[in-house]
DNA sequence: GTAATACGGGAGCGGTCGTTCCACAACTCC
DNA sequence: GGAGTTGTGGAACGACCGCTCCCGTATTAC
């Protein structure tokens, strides 16, 4: 019955994506959103409701890739510190069209330092990805000790505890603009430390 | 010669750490700082420039004040291990007034995620408290070496960058309001990872 | 006292914010 | 083809933004 909508949805979701990760939630607006994803007003506001709308839309697909990306490098073969590695450096590696003087950080990160707690649905979204990523390398690491590549009494959950830890700092690094060598090292010593 | 100002220019950049620690720097209204400060606009212009001037002084503020919260916990008497502990515990500590539901988090971190690499000065203080926070456990880890608490081969290069970013991480998850017990944890786990 | 100087109070500037509204276009169903 | 429904385009709304200006006031130097 109606008139189709002229716009892809996702690919809107995906440029805000990119356009919240460089500037983050206040510092841009709707105009900026709509210019860069071709969309006026009333269509955006039609699609996502409003500006908050939007954004967690844009937190959910980015959860949603950032998931099936570290699901895809924690199935690869290979020994668990190799995984362990790849699945730090790729979370340091940049999106195309970024430059390295505004380097784009984790929206889940950024999300949390400007928004704090306040916001409950971004709240939930954070906890949860902060899970996922413990859940994951705890299971990882589990199957080290099943094949016997890390000792039978590593104490698995302080380690998927530290390693997170260690990966929020890292991104929250990359954000700060600090060089791609002194990320590299930090990740080559948290390998290391699995002894 | 001149009309005396009538506030102290200290207890003033303090109050603006602690609103734009709340909120950020772009959800801060010069409103709800001169509200805050009890300054009318053009006393906080003449004082401070605009308003990204005022930020760059919270910002120095916090540096110096959690330089010196750091300074003294690396310099109390007992073991090494008891120093570090304390050292990430006091980086969990509340300041007074603010609730659980929206904790704090880290001045230096929240502009680094907010702000990105972006602007030249703020980043500059980023990278000054990163590598001062790293010399810290640098300095108390080689001291720990000499008086035979740690064993000598210890890479004191890498423990320190891990500790500090694993730093980095408890405090973005503070921001992102897990619960004290968890953030305790981590710390336990960290000092353990000590060997 | 008088001149000089910085401050306090507050109205108000131009601009941008998030958002809404409405006329019109495009599509499906009958 | 007409009715019904949804999307699009763009103007515009009230609120708030960072910031400036002006004027009366308080203080110091002489």
């Amino acid at each position: 019955m109606p008139r189709l909508r002229q716009f892809d949805e996702r690919q809107v979701v995906e440029q805000a994506v990119r356009l919240f990760l460089q500037n983050g939630y206040h510092a841009t607006s709707t105009r900026d959103l709509g210019e860069a994803l071709g969309l006026n007003p009333s269509s955006l506001y039609r699609t996502f409701g409003d500006k908050r709308g939007l954004y967690l839309r844009a937190l959910d697909r980015y959860l949603a890739s950032e998931g099936e990306r570290a699901a895809a490098v924690l199935a690869e073969p290979g020994s668990v510190r190799d995984r362990l590695r790849a699945l730090m450096l790729t979370t340091l590696n940049e999106l195309p069209g970024q430059t390295d003087d505004t380097p784009f950080g984790c929206l889940v990160l950024n999300t949390a330092s400007e928004l704090g707690a306040g916001d409950p649905e971004a709240s939930k979204r954070i906890h949860a990805a902060f899970e996922g990523a413990k859940a994951g390398v705890n299971q990882l690491l589990q199957h080290g000790i099943e094949t016997g590549e890390l000792p039978a009494d590593t104490d698995v959950t302080a380690v998927a505890d530290l390693v997170s830890t260690t990966l929020i700092g890292l991104r929250v690094r990359k954000r700060a603009g600090e060089t791609k060598a002194a990320l590299h090292a930090t990740v080559d010593y948290a390998i290391r430390a699995l002894g």
